[in-house]
DNA sequence: ATACTTGTTATACTAATACTATCACAAAAG
DNA sequence: CTTTTGTGATAGTATTAGTATAACAAGTAT
């Protein structure tokens, strides 16, 4: 796990850590199973304070993406509810395509860029 | 134009009336060249301050959507850079991608996310 | 000209959130 | 018994969201 944050960012530092776990997992980079750092190394490793990684893990425990025990600290485990799952994908996607729709831009470029996204996580 | 402004939500004011803007113009209710309420009248109309509704013009102008004019108001001018539009497009859906592939949900079942919601907005 | 409305700017205040800093605790591992 | 785990309490700073007033220059209407 190789997780740096950019300080200058506009992005919350917990939603920084919380994404970049996220895309490790989609690049299975991470798998079900496997531990993440403790609060306290993480906080260490990456130059931030240990509540700010302890709420990324929340963030991640609430999206059903990790579970946090005391004797193995955070571990992966996927909650594979894909009918909530879908629910909030809708949800996060549904403003960013009004926008395009604005902007002229056809289902099919939705549908292109939907397919280049995903090429950037399979390989 | 109907804009309501939920209290009790967590999301920002100013982004309620931005999205409710946004949505207004992808389902055709609003159309180019279409003037909207003063910055004082949909604060007076919505019970927010004027400057929450000024923030909310100013988001929509820098994304390209409107035209602020001391003459006329605010304007719907919508700036159809596609490329550009096509950027913000996949920035603001790729977490919520790659979210999607950590919960095992495949391209087919995102491409029906996609269609479902154009759906919503054409008709 | 006068009155009114437009976006815009300035100042000031409250509330909430993000982040940091310490200290501490119970539970589990070595 | 010591260390490490997540977790909780408390406290402080910085930033953002929102409100409240007031004012200004530029355009519109009468």
């Amino acid at each position: 796990m190789l997780i740096t944050i950019d300080f200058s960012s506009d992005e919350a530092i917990y939603m920084q850590l919380r994404n970049q776990i996220i895309i490790a997992i989609a690049t299975d980079r991470i798998r079900e199973g496997d531990t993440l750092p403790s609060v306290r190394q993480l906080a260490e490793s990456t130059g931030v304070n240990m509540h700010t990684v302890n709420k990324a893990y929340s963030v991640l425990k609430q999206e059903g993406i990790v579970k946090l025990d005391r004797r193995h600290g955070a571990v992966v485990a996927l909650d594979l509810n894909k009918a909530q799952a879908l629910g909030e994908l809708k949800c996060e996607i549904q403003m960013a395509i009004a926008k395009a729709i604005c902007k002229n831009i056809s289902i099919d470029e939705v549908h292109m860029a939907v397919e280049e996204i995903f090429n950037r996580y399979k390989e």
